[in-house]
RNA sequence: GCUCCCAUCGUCUAGCCCGGUCUAGGACAUCGCCUUUUCACGGCGGUAACUGGGGUUCGAAUCCCCAUGGGAGUACCA
């Protein structure tokens, strides 16, 4: 058989860091498995859910790399549709089976009539489960004449007096015990679903073989494998990841900071450098490696290295991660990557194709961030100011300095190429030391002072050679 | 409250299932050194952990129990 797995978010917001990884690691597994990956959106929370949330967290999903087989935009006949508000007759067939069979009942409580049961049997020491007449076999009839007559009435589940075990990846052997939840809704009076309930349908109908899922949804398993029970189906395999959670060990949220994705793709974050952490964050690599992509790993990717404690989400590494896969890329790749990025009237538009290069073998040993190498450029490269820091006043209190300036920039007035070559800059280089007499750090801190304005950056044979000679031009002036 | 889940360096984790090879390994961060006559990158090294208590065993990070701590669920939310 083979495996089908899926992703199935609310659209009720952006798609959250948490959800990214485990639509990450059912991708993973799908891929891994030769299986099908799916895209299905649990849209029955009327209050919150938002066609528009759907395409946002299409978009960030795609960003991500994270396709997907069969979804809204891409149904396969057999299984479409795939919003669950758009299959409200399967869910309300599956329940009249369940009605037809007694295995749930219609319920006219009112919402008072609930809350005074709640409040009743928590006042007496009991689990605060539904203890309404109409689970009684007795108001049957009635509640089937009603129903008959139009009348609206949400549908319980008639909870079974056993136990369940779920033989979970993760987690291991799960029992939940008799009497563990009550009987609980499945249908609303309005006739929508509820999670648990179409969720099962859901999984059945669609074939899905396997679900990873954050464990926030391992209690609430056990509700689902009644339902596959009474349905007569065989659940599919469950792996319960934990879940991540904020610095001070509370669940992931806005105030932990950026927790949407799209504020990734903002930043500037590699997609691929994002996937690679978050992997990281619950799963480890069979050799121990950090640093890969989904694709190196989609052929070794199983459920077995799951890590069953939830972990703290911490940008440091994520940044570093960021970095490591930045340096990855080929200079063609990020070429065309800061193409894309930097404003068309930026001079790095204007250079030659070697200049690019060199440019970018220069900064990325600089950055973690591609979108770090401009505002470098800028300052490095074309910025025409000083830098007067500390370390440049100390150099330029130096006797030898302003002979090297003046020479340097008596130098740079007979120079009508647009760059300064490598070569150039070595015979200057020797001149002031055979010349001059000047050696050691005055020579080195002196001409880094002169062609640059600033007392630390890059090796001055690759950073000069990049630098427009009219830039240095400049900068000279301003010193002597 | 009740039910369930979890517990290794500051952080992510390996090891745990199949006890000895663990004076507990890797990575991030941090500190130091080397390289670079600067900065970064890179290299090398240091600091740093089995929550506590019982038990089983010749031997426990690994198995069992209890305690403590953390998390989740307990909705006509998902």
């Amino acid at each position: 058989m083979t495996v089908r797995v899926r992703f199935a978010p609310s659209p009720t917001g952006y798609l959250h860091i948490g959800g990214a990884r485990t639509a990450l690691y059912n991708w993973l597994f799908a891929k891994a498995k030769g299986g099908t990956f799916i895209l299905r959106i649990e849209d029955t929370d009327l209050e919150r859910s938002k066609r528009e949330y759907e395409a946002l967290q299409i978009e960030d999903l795609k960003w991500l790399g994270i396709t997907y087989d069969e979804g809204p935009d891409r149904p396969n006949p057999k299984y479409a549709p795939y919003r669950q508000m758009e299959r409200l007759d399967i869910y309300a067939r599956f329940a009249q089976e369940l009605i037809d069979k007694d295995l749930a009942f219609y319920d006219f409580c009112t919402d008072e009539e609930l809350e005074a049961m709640r409040t009743k049997a928590e006042a007496e020491g009991r689990d605060p489960h539904y203890e309404g007449k109409w689970r009684e076999t007795k108001y049957r009839d009635e509640a089937l004449a009603r129903v008959k007559a139009g009348e609206k009435a949400a549908i319980r589940f008639r909870v079974p007096a056993k136990s369940y075990t779920l033989q979970d990846q993760v987690k291991g052997e799960v029992i939940y015990p008799v009497g563990m939840v009550g009987d609980f809704v499945i249908m609303r009076a309005n006739g929508i679903p509820v999670y648990n309930y179409c969720c099962v349908v859901d999984d059945v109908t669609m074939d899905i073989t396997h679900v990873i899922r954050g464990e926030d949804h391992l209690s609430n398993t056990v509700r689902q494998l009644m339902i596959y029970e009474a349905l007569g189906k065989k659940p599919p395999v469950f792996a319960h990841v934990s879940l991540l959670i904020g610095s001070d060990r509370q669940k992931l949220s806005k105030r932990h900071g950026a927790t949407s994705v799209h504020l990734y793709k903002d930043e500037n974050y590699f997609p691929e450098a994002l996937c690679n952490y978050l992997t990281l964050l619950g799963w480890s690599h069979p050799e121990e490696k950090d640093i890969f992509t989904k694709e190196e790993i989609s052929s070794i990717f199983d459920t077995d290295r799951f890590s069953n404690h939830s972990a703290i989400y911490d940008l440091v590494k994520l940044k570093w991660v960021n970095g490591q896969h930045l340096r990855k890329f080929s200079n063609g790749e990020l070429i065309s990557m800061l193409k894309a990025m930097i404003p068309a009237s930026h001079l790095f538009h204007s250079q030659t194709p070697e200049w690019m290069d060199k440019c970018v073998e220069l900064l990325k040993q600089k950055v973690d961030f591609l979108s770090e190498m401009q505002p470098m450029m800028d300052q490095l490269i074309f910025g025409e100011g000083l830098e007067l820091d500390d370390e440049l006043r100390d150099i330029l209190t130096w006797e030898t300095t302003p002979k090297i300036i003046k020479f340097i920039g008596d130098e740079l007035s007979k120079v009508s190429e647009s760059f300064v070559t490598e070569a150039q800059l070595n015979v200057w280089s020797d001149f002031v030391k055979k010349d001059l007499g000047i050696k050691g750090k005055p020579l080195f801190m002196g001409l880094r002072a002169a062609l640059t304005g600033r007392g630390h950056g890059p090796d001055l044979k690759f950073l000069i050679p990049l630098t427009p000679v009219s830039v240095i031009k400049k900068r000279i002036s301003q010193l002597g």
